[in-house]
This record gives structure tokens, sequence and C-alpha cells, in this order.
DNA sequence: GCAGATTAGTCATTTTCTTGATTATGATGC
DNA sequence: GCATCATAATCAAGAAAATGACTAATCTGC
């Protein structure tokens, strides 16, 4: 049970359609979760069945038509309840993590060639977030709107995914130029 | 197939026992992958049918009876082909960014509680890291290690765990203030 | 005017992960 | 001397997540 709790809290904000819920769990945005359509569209039922959310259908014309859910009065007393319970830790699990712990075993050209990818990938996102974040606080400095605004959540959530992708392009960058490096001096395997 | 190459990428280094892996995949060392026991002993258990491990038995007297793994050359094969392939993005998932996305409509105070709380854990993280990577280096700097050990892998997927933990200690912290001061200004809900 | 992207959603299967219980022996603490 | 911890492992059940395939409409670019 826990995409479940991802799923009430997106829709704390308003009412959103799976397809959107799942265009925001998806690539990027995904600040404080990550999951595919087909998990959401899943979920959604699960809770509209168990009364946690309530969909309206909306008719569209030149579009098909969407379901838009919103969280019920018991969606919410169950955010509360998971907010107060103990969260199991988060643990690191990383593909490229592997591929580096053996990196000076196995050759080292392809995941120098991964990590650069990766590094690019990451720029990419703090880029992204740091609109976000612009967006979100307005004319405010960070200070500021973090006293002041009425909902810091999904800002509070953004800095995290700011500072992993960081962490995430920094290291890759570091190791890769370790890694070339060593290519070069130690010439052998 | 994920947690197989980690096992894999583990068992370069040595021959270990389920058990010992086990204690390396759970708590804290866990620098690059983690896993509970029973996964690992199927896991090794699916490994070893495929010819990708084997394992020898090893009688103790004061100890129950274990079984050593090792890598076989199918096992070094299928690590090559899988540090060449791509590698799925890594996307953070964790129970507490979910809590903080809602802090601010349902509650904080539940939240700060447990945001301290990993902060402290990822302290202690902190710490048993930077005395894994002293150990590693031994005297040496860190640039000079990286330069001329034969093997970093895990020096490397160490120092991003470090990073981390230290980025996830200072959010925790950043946050559990900020919303602890939005408890005494704001009053009000 | 047609290919391809976008919106909107469903179904089925498989793989992975988690939870919980169970066995057995020796070592360690008090 | 008894309780508990550490070593070493296995079994079963269930929840959660990932993969792949499919329908159907409209809008966009060339």
């Amino acid at each position: 049970m826990a995409l479940r709790h991802a799923v009430l809290a997106a829709l704390l904000d308003g009412e959103y359609s799976g397809y959107q819920l799942a265009k925001a769990f998806d690539v990027g945005v995904a600040n404080f979760w990550h999951a595919l359509p087909q998990q959401l569209y899943a979920e959604l039922a699960k809770l509209e069945k168990e009364g946690l959310v309530a969909g309206r259908q909306v008719v569209q014309e030149s579009r098909p038509n969407k379901r838009l859910f919103h969280v019920t009065d018991a969606g919410r007393a169950e955010l509360e309840e998971f907010a107060a319970a103990v969260s199991k830790p988060s643990f690191i699990r990383d593909d490229l993590l592997v591929k580096v712990q053996v990196a000076d075993r196995i050759g080292t050209a392809p995941v120098i060639e991964q990590l650069e990818k990766r590094a690019a990938e990451a720029e990419a996102k703090i880029e992204l977030f740091g609109k976000l974040l612009r967006q979100m606080r307005g004319d405010a400095d960070e200070e500021e709107f973090l006293r002041r605004a009425e909902r810091i959540g999904p800002y509070l959530t953004c800095l995290r995914g700011l500072a992993f992708e960081q962490g995430h392009r920094d290291w890759c960058l570091r190791i890769a130029t370790v890694l070339r490096e060593r290519q070069t001096t130690h010439a052998a395997r």
C-alpha cells in the first residue's frame, strides 16, 4: 500500500483524470513518486471501490471522454493515518550503481558512456525543477515564500527532487572523470 | 532481472554465503542495492541453477554449515552484457516525500517528528560510510587512491551512498525547520 | 490526405518484493 | 543455568510493480 497514498496526495490539489495523473507520475515531474499509467488506472479503480476517491464523468467533444477524480473525506482520513504511521526507510536502488561497482573489473568504456548520458538527463531535470520552483514561488524569494505561502508541499518535495538530481549529476560526472583518467593511465586491462 | 546483477556484482569480490550477502544487502552497507535474506537465497538458487554462480559446502564445527558462492565465467559474461545494456532511469520513491507533499494540508506534527528521525538515521549512515571509505583508501588521500588502487568500484558506489545520505539529511532538517516555524507563526491549522 | 503524435483508457501476465513463520546450533550475557 | 543473540538457511503467501499488447478518437505536421 504505497502508490495508494501517492495517488491520494497528488489528488489533494484538485481533480485529475487517470491520464493526467499518469503524465505527472511519469517522466520528470514525478518529484515524489513514479508509476506507470496502468498502475494508476488500477489504483484509481481500487481507491474508488473503497470510497477513498470519487470520479465524475466529463463528456468532451474534441477528445475522448474522461473521468476526473477527487479525494473523499474517507480518503483524506486515510492520508492522515498514513502520515502519522512510521515510514519505511528509503533505499537507493539503481542499475548504474551496480555497473559502477563492477566497472573496474569488466570494462569501463560502456559504463562511462552511461554515466555521461545520465549526467545529461539529470541536468535536464535540474533545469525543469528549477523552473517549477520559480513558477511556484513567483516573485517572492524562497525563505519568504516558505514562510507565507498557503501551500508549500509540492515546493518542498520538488526541492528534494532538485537536490537528488544535482547529487546524481555531480557523482556521475566525477566518476566518469575518474574512470576515464584511469583508462588512459592504467592503460592495461 | 535486477537483483540478479547486484548479487553477481557483490560476489565479484570473493566468496560469500547467502547469510553474509544478506547482511551486506541489509541495513547500512547496502550502498548500491538493498534486499532481504529470502530474496537473496532465492536469487542464489536461481543463479546456481543457471550456472552463473557456483557454491561449495563448507563444513563448520562451531557454526551451522554454510555454502560459499562465487561467480562463474558465465556469470561474469552475464555481468558484462548487463553493464553494456541501457540502464533504466532511477526514481525517488519514498514514503516520507509523500507525507511532506501533504503535510501542510493534514497536520504537520507527526511529519516533523519523522523528518527528524530520518535525519538522525541518515547521520548514522553518513558516519558509517565515512568510516568505510577511510578504511578502503587507507593512508592515501582520495585523489591518490582513485588514481592508483586496483579495485575502486566499491569505493565509488559508497561515495554515492554518502552523498545521497548527506542530501537526505540536509533536506530533512531544512524541511523540519520550515514546517516547525510555520507551526508557530501560522498558528491556525 | 495521410502518417504520426496526443488524449483517454483497459486487460492480462509475469516478475519482484515484502511479510511472516520455522528450524537448528552454538556463543554470549547476566 | 537460562535467556537471548548470532549464524545459517528455508518455505509459503500475498502485495506491488513492471511489461506488453490493444482500442479509439482527434489533432498536427508536412
